[in-house]
DNA sequence: CACTGTACTAACCTTTTTGTAAGTATGAAA
DNA sequence: TTTCATACTTACAAAAAGGTTAGTACAGTG
């Protein structure tokens, strides 16, 4: 093997974004919050098999890492909203190759089916 | 909200990758796999705190799921090689990304501290 | 014949993640 | 004063993921 082999230790890039989107939830929330803000009620709609509890857990995490802001109306009954950050943002092209790679993927399925 | 909406149910692009891609190591396997086939010993080196249960169990997941072969020269002590198939390759604009985005997120954890 | 190196398996446990169901707070409207 | 809508919390249970340890097979070597 030879010497510039890049292990892959504690802090690598793909272990922090793991870290960060992992779980079966984050990419598809943050996915239907890029075109605009919405309201947990709507991301429901749009995500019908998320518990209203895994929801919020997500979401509050992703307003922790930074990718994910909450917007507070002050209404009653209570409104509030959340959209992407601009770092939330930067999601969008590696989502982008999520969904190549889907598709590429379920050609080769269907080419050796 | 439009009719245009784009709901994520059951199969969608974004859990069809996730699915295959999902959990703490595989995306390190592939990644390391990604210029050359290895033996499992040199990957255990590459990525050292992985159990040899867990690099053994998910090189089979990918497998399985048509990322990676399995080599064997049917030699004794055993000697196998794994190594990415061509579809395993088209992961690697995905983790192109995801280390883009890692590198975006922590400058801009630098100007926010 | 005991020992070695390599890939892999099995049993068992701990931790993490996800799910379910019920409950809270609030002001306005009926 | 009861009901409503919304965001959120809590307690608990189930399932999935990950970790540890010990063991197996086997030809070659000493």
């Amino acid at each position: 093997m030879k010497s510039k082999e890049l292990k892959v230790t504690a802090r690598c890039p793909i272990r922090t974004t793991t870290e960060l989107l992992g779980g079966k939830w984050k990419l598809l929330i943050l996915f239907q919050l890029a075109p605009q803000g919405l309201r947990p009620s709507q991301l429901k709609k749009l995500i019908p098999d998320i518990s209203e509890k895994m929801l919020i857990q997500e979401l509050k995490k992703l307003c922790d890492s930074g990718l994910v802001v909450r917007k507070n109306y002050g209404e009653v009954p209570p409104r509030v909203e959340y959209e992407l950050t601009s770092i939330g943002h930067k999601i969008m092209p590696l989502i982008k190759e999520m969904r190549n790679f889907a598709i590429e993927y379920e050609k080769e399925l269907n080419i050796n089916k």
